[in-house]
DNA sequence: CGGCGCATTTTGTGATCACAAATTCCCGGC
DNA sequence: GCCGGGAATTTGTGATCACAAAATGCGCCG
């Protein structure tokens, strides 16, 4: 009935946070959907004790959000909310990614070129929770590279609060026609080119916010 | 034995919490320094659990750090790890400040500057933690004023793993002569030039960047 | 037929306990 | 004198339980 440090185990209270998290990511858990302890821990077949520091650490995170009575649920970040988060990438993801450009190598690239190609297969499929997916891979293997695990958790956070209404955002619209940022930064990169970098990263970014904006229920 | 929600009372996790965090902001916990469960519990008059909760929190939030066994300590920055931090500073903290500009009156003004003056006179006096409160309460009480508790989310979590190391440089640095970024800041805020608001800001960050890095140990 | 009040159920909170891994401490051997 | 190893202690982890507040549901009265 326990499970301290098992040899290449992660502990309940972690595996809970892990199955939760990639849940909020990939979109598993719609916003406003609410959660309980007990419902969580069941699922995941653990006591309440690691699911309660599971989801406390995902309410710190702002992945999660408890009332003031202690319910929790998924956020529904308002207009407001969602303008400040994705100003927050906006001003941060340039800087992670300038900041992986001299650690940037043609595997990398190539291994960016697969994930793209991926991501506007899903895109054209419609399947959205596969394109949050492969966005967020994306960024993900890019950022990996500038080393700084303290910006990529000020990133990883704001992540969490807005996947939930991207994917059903871009579930709503039909993702028409959409600007590849992308393939411009993968220029940049091959350029070495930090401020065409900085500038496609932002405007990816910043068409994120534009469709969310304009997707608002 | 329980204390669920009594009237105006905090639960006992929040409680701990925010003991917690003001030691570390107000630099009563060194860095480096080690915290057990039960000590915090103990402490503070608590079972494990709440304690347990406040600490995984504070965690998530990245002012504590945990070992891979689950020991928990101050963490100790190193220089790279400064750097984001003052970097993501430098990028969110104009912002915020630009963003509080529309809600800012004269009896904000008022109150920043008697702020300011405590800030100079705990400087003068050699007080490294009143200083480092004074100067806290300084950018809170501005940001505050934002409406933006999102990106306020991001620099506090900013602020709870830079603040330990801000307090032990101003303490070995006699704090000699520093360009008041403040009194900038105040002039713009009078005059509402959003340009310059930011630019005293930032300015003031990254004074603070150099000052660390210069009194790395 | 629609709100209102009370009983029932659900749910978060906190204490306690057992357990095992990690750490500490001390002693004996080289 | 110093290092290594094993016993004793410390410490985090997770399960379980009691309790109270909040949410829910249901029936009664208007």
């Amino acid at each position: 009935m326990n499970a301290p440090r098992l040899d290449g185990q992660v502990p309940a209270h972690e595996a809970v946070y892990r199955a939760l998290r990639a849940q909020i990511l990939e979109g598993g858990l719609a916003p406003g959907a609410s959660l309980t302890l007990r419902g969580v821990a069941e699922g995941l077949g653990v006591s309440m004790t690691p699911a309660r520091e599971a989801v406390r650490r995902l309410v710190a995170e702002r992945a999660l959000a408890m009332t003031d009575t202690g319910r929790v649920q998924v956020p529904l970040p308002d207009a407001g909310a969602l303008d400040e988060l994705f100003r927050a990438r906006s001003l941060l993801e340039p800087e992670l990614a300038v900041r992986a450009l001299p650690g940037v190598d043609k595997p990398l690239i190539s291994a960016l070129r697969v994930i793209d190609d991926r991501l506007e297969e899903r895109l054209e499929a419609g399947d959205a929770a596969g394109y949050v997916r492969a966005n967020n891979a994306f960024h993900s293997l890019l950022y990996a590279r500038a080393n700084a695990p303290a910006l990529m958790a000020l990133v990883e956070s704001v992540w969490l609060q807005t996947s939930p209404v991207m994917r059903r955002v871009y579930g709503r619209i039909g993702t028409g026609s959409l600007i590849d940022y992308h393939e411009a930064a993968l220029e940049a990169l091959a350029a070495r080119d930090a401020d065409r970098l900085a500038a496609a990263i932002r405007s990816d970014v910043e068409q994120g916010a534009a469709l969310v904006r304009e997707g608002a229920a």
